[in-house]
Formats: C-alpha cells, sequence, structure tokens
DNA sequence: ATTCCTCCTACATCATCATGTAGTTGCTAG
DNA sequence: CTAGCAACTACATGATGATGTAGGAGGAAT
C-alpha cells in the first residue's frame, strides 16, 4: 500500500501516549499526523492534519472520547475513529457506537494488533477487541424487533394530535382544554381514529399508537 | 495451539464445499468435522460431530442457514456459528445475528481469512466482513435507546398479568373472563397497579407499561 | 396464636367513555 | 352552484371505569 495511513492520537496518560507515537512511526505504513492530551481542540486540529484514523481515549481531562466522536462524526463523517480504552461496560460501547466510533479495541491489546486495527479503519472495517465485539452482538440482538409494518393508518394532524395525547395519559377534558376544543370534539375526533384503527376502546388505541410507532 | 480447530461446513454448492473441505484439511490446525449440502439434520450432525465451529451458508434447499442457526445456538450455545454467504441485505444480517451466529463473512473472502475467521470464532470473536461489519454499527446506531430506567416497580404477578391485557386493549370484562376471577377482583388489582404506578386512569397504566417495557 | 401478604369477592356511587343523532362553518374541486 | 372533507359543536343514553368500603381465605413468618 502506498499510501501512508495517517493518525493522530488522544490520550491523557503520556507515557502510553509516547509509547504509541513511536509505535506508529516505526512502521512505514503509518504516518504520525497529531498525538493530543485531550480532545478539546479536535475540530481545528482535524481540519488541519486531516487525518485518516482517530485512536481516541475515553477518559480524558475536560471533554471525553464519547463526547469527541460525536463532534468530528458529525464534520468529518469520512474521518475513522477507533476507541482505545480500558472500558468494557456495554453503556460506554453503546454510546461509542452510536456517535460514530467504527472500532473499539481494550488498552490490554498488543501493538501489532493495534495497528492493524487502524489499518482495518482506514480500509472501511471494523476493528473490535473480541470481547467487545461479542458484546456488541448480544447487545444487538436484545433491541426489540422492529415495528410490525401495519397497514399505513391515514390519521388527520387533528387525529395525530388527539392520539398523542391520549398515549400520555390524558382525560378527554383534559385534552379538551389543552388545544382550545369543546370536549364533543374531542369525543368526535376519538371516534374517527377507532374507526380508522379498528379499535373500540381508548386503551386499545393508545396501545396500538405505541406498539406501531403511529405517533 | 495443540487443539485442533473442529470445522462442520453446510453449503449446497457442491464445487466451494470441496474447495473449503480441502482448504481446511491442508491446516494442521483445523480438523474437518463434516461437510454437508444442507442443515435438515443439524441437531444429530452437531451432537455426533462436537464442532467448534460451523461455517454456515443462508441458501439451502429444505431449510434456510438462517433457520438452522436457530435450532443448533439454543440447542447448542457452545458451538460458534459463522455464516459465509452471498447476501448482504440487513435483514439478512439483522436474522442471522439474532439467530445466534457470531460472524458473517462474504463468500468472495479469501481463503487465508476465511480461516482467521474460523480461528476468531473458536477464541471467541466475532469475525465479520469489514462491509458487513459497517452494516451491523449502523444497524446498532438506528437501534431505539434503551428505555429510561424508571423506579424498579414491584408489580405481583396478578397484577403483572393484568397490566399486561390492559395493554392489549382488554376491557375489565374480557379479562375477568378470560382469567376466570370477578370483575370487581379485576378492579380491585387495577386500583393496586394505579398506586404503585402512581398514574390514574387504564391509558396513563397502558403508556407507561409500553413505554417503560414493565411487562 | 397473630400478623402480613396476596388474591379474591361484593356493593355503592360518581365520573368518564362510547356511540348515535343532528347541525354549522370554511375550504377546495368539479 | 354542489359535493366532499375537515374541524367544530351539542345533546342523549347506556356502558364502563375509578374509588371507597367491607369482608373472607390461604399461606408463610414470627
Amino acid at each position: 500500500m502506498a499510501k501512508k495511513i495517517k493518525v493522530t492520537l488522544y490520550d491523557d496518560n503520556n507515557s502510553l501516549r509516547k509509547s504509541l507515537e513511536q509505535l506508529i512511526q516505526t512502521y512505514p505504513d503509518f504516518e504520525l499526523t497529531g498525538s493530543y492530551p485531550n480532545p478539546l481542540h479536535i475540530l481545528d486540529n482535524t481540519k488541519e492534519k486531516k487525518p485518516d484514523v482517530i485512536l481516541m481515549d475515553i477518559d480524558m481531562p475536560g471533554m471525553t472520547g464519547i463526547e469527541a466522536v460525536e463532534l468530528v462524526h458529525k464534520k468529518f463523517p469520512e474521518v475513522k475513529v477507533v476507541m482505545q480504552t480500558v472500558f468494557d461496560e456495554d453503556d460506554k460501547i453503546f454510546q461509542s457506537i452510536c456517535n460514530g466510533a467504527v472500532g473499539y479495541i481494550l488498552k490490554k491489546t498488543p501493538p501489532l494488533q493495534i495497528l492493524d486495527s487502524i489499518k482495518q479503519a482506514s480500509e472501511g472495517g471494523a476493528p473490535m477487541t473480541p470481547s467487545v465485539a461479542i458484546k456488541i452482538l448480544k447487545m444487538f440482538r436484545q433491541q426489540p424487533p422492529p415495528p410490525e409494518e401495519k397497514d399505513k393508518v391515514d390519521l388527520s394532524s387533528r387525529e395525530t394530535e388527539i392520539l398523542s395525547a391520549l398515549t400520555k395519559g390524558m382525560s378527554y377534558k383534559m385534552i379538551s382544554e389543552e388545544i382550545k376544543i369543546g370536549i364533543d370534539t374531542v369525543r368526535f375526533h376519538i371516534k374517527n381514529i377507532y374507526e380508522k384503527l379498528h379499535v373500540h376502546s381508548n386503551t386499545e388505541a393508545v396501545s396500538r399508537a405505541l406498539k406501531e410507532g403511529l405517533i
């Protein structure tokens, strides 16, 4: 591969950051474009240095790596961020991935494997420490199934508004006061909602609305 | 590594299966324990041959690999299944992972990388073709946030049963008939549910139950 | 034995919901 | 102009829900 992979480091542990710098500079396939103890200026750094891959710690002063990923991913979505951290809890993994990280490796990863992870990320992969990958699969399996695709229901905007209020547990009287219409008008719309949804009670309508994402 | 990785193959493409057989038998770290054109007897095969890793095609006659993964994962959860397929659509990936596959590689994967994927799976990893891994991350990011962790509500089993029935839109009369108790008893339990959930109406209770995953 | 918990039952009463009937207004399309 | 649609309003009536009061049974723990 002729093109060097440009790498920027963020880690507040000085000795670890130094050894990562040396590792990256040792191999001709990689180019170190920056090395910082915190991500406070990550947008400016990224704009200026244009890294291909960012290796990101999580626990840093002033801003976490999880927050920084979100920033840089929004502004520079082509830049790949690989988290490198001691944290292997589900919520850290979840937040990192949802904020845009494409990789997540634990700090005990051997140096050559770190380089391979950086390479994978630059090539469009998703490098993970195996135990983290398995956690992601488990979280993935636990997500609720997508809502059933039911027949598209054509509710008017008023009907949608009132159905939404129902799902908040509001009574007809409360709804009528909130949107400034008569209580019999609320009933009128609710009757139309029931007809469109083929239901016969308030709770049935609310249940369907929530289960099927109608509002 | 002293212990050979035991591998079983399922693929209805004869020539591909033959070349995979040869590949696995060429390397001393692997042992071919079985090779089948379809997974119709996967439970018996797995019980008898005790593979560490199963390499699973998806499109096969009589039973898809996705169905087969579910069967074998439930009965033999320690056996790792890696899908090997041409399909890279989200729904196939989603179903495979949710049914228990720990890996998903596309058929264009070079032979040595196939072996590495098998090795990764046997070591507890989650081998993915990079483009598939990225798809999984994208699907992962699109999942709704976990329900808010609300105060643990201590509903009795009867209360839970009745709240569940409410979320199905059942009236008190229907509930009483279904679980064979008096309608006043239904009301009694519902009153307790309201107190525990700090709500004042049926719809409020249903709404909370569905939004917070109480049932 | 008593107490507590869970489940069960009945009654009374008021509040709210569900349904049907009837009518009005404003806007748009044919 | 008419017809259709959406939103609005009112009334009547029966059904259902919410709440309070009162009591009983069975099982477990003290």
